[in-house]
DNA sequence: CTGGATGCCTGGGAGC
DNA sequence: TGCTCCCAGGCATCCA
């Protein structure tokens, strides 16, 4: 579930701990990280242990953090994976995975029960950026220009175009649906179809529905919470995700349920045609 | 090459 | 109360 909206409120948080060194990191299972060496002193230095977080960076759904050694650890959420911080000597939840021990006795955990997500140990800036060459452009800034090239030559589902994260990284389902209601578009529209008007409607209610949901520190419907273990509040701003059968907020239609690239889609039939 | 279908995984909710 | 079943969905992988 965590989008990029839950991303970047995380991100905002785990940046509290930049400068802070790492003292030691425990690996409670390795089979959720791609690339950790097989010695044991090797696996506790990709891991960041002894060096300092310098940045953390993000491109969609993804999380690097980056230590002044260069390395970096990449986070991938999946479903119901969280980064949080902790204070020392508080219990951990099921399912973590990771626990990283900083000097002044803070704890970072990654938790993920579902194991959708993972991590990836990467050696520079140059590995990272060769890892995010697939990614589109960050949902953020993408531009009309850019989401029209994309859709131009497609007869894909509209919908599976804003799902693709080559295309642009960062949306999922539920803002996916969000950002067509609010653009006026059908999520089964073929992409090639859309008018120039029409893009860069979707464009502006891309930007400006994960711009509201990360001033809003993200939507919480399950499993989400920040780095300091809290709620968001963006689910509260959802117009259609989660609406079925309930009336469209804007024109009063009763919000349908259709199925769009394997996902649950909802959208107001009155409002997106 | 494109794009649709499938499976991974667990917890929570519905239904009996 | 407690059991079973189904669903949620990001992403890799397979296949037409």
């Amino acid at each position: 579930m965590p989008e990029l909206p839950e991303v970047e409120t995380i991100r905002r948080g785990i940046a509290t701990r930049i400068g802070i060194r790492i003292a030691s990191v425990e690996v409670r299972r390795a089979d959720i990280i791609a690339g950790l060496p097989e010695s044991p002193s090797e696996s506790r230095h990709a891991l960041l242990a002894g060096s300092t977080i310098r940045s953390l960076l993000r491109r969609g759904k993804q999380l690097a953090i980056e230590s002044v050694s260069g390395r970096i650890v990449l986070v991938q959420l999946g479903m119901s994976g969280q980064l949080c911080t902790q204070a020392a000597g508080a219990p951990l939840g099921s399912h973590t995975h990771v626990v990283w021990t900083f000097e002044d006795g803070k704890r970072m955990t990654f938790r993920d029960p579902r194991r959708f997500g993972g991590i990836t140990l990467l050696e520079s800036r140059e590995a990272l950026e060769a890892h995010w060459s697939s990614l589109g452009p960050d949902a953020l800034e993408i531009g009309h220009e850019e989401l029209a090239h994309a859709c131009r030559h497609t007869r894909r589902a509209v919908k599976a175009v804003l799902l693709d994260q080559s295309v642009l990284a960062g949306v999922g389902n539920i803002y996916a649906d969000e950002s067509l209601f609010l653009a006026g578009v059908r999520p089964r529209c073929s992409a090639h179809k859309l008018t120039h008007a029409k893009l860069e409607r979707l464009a502006a209610a891309i930007r400006s529905v994960l711009d509201e949901a990360v001033k809003a520190k993200g939507s919480t419907l399950r499993d989400y919470v920040n780095a300091e273990g809290e709620p968001g509040q963006a689910q509260a701003n959802h117009r259609v995700y989660g609406r079925a059968e309930e009336p469209c907020l804007k024109c009063g239609t009763t919000l349908r349920k259709v199925l769009v690239a394997q996902r649950t889609t909802v959208f107001c039939p009155g409002c997106q045609r």
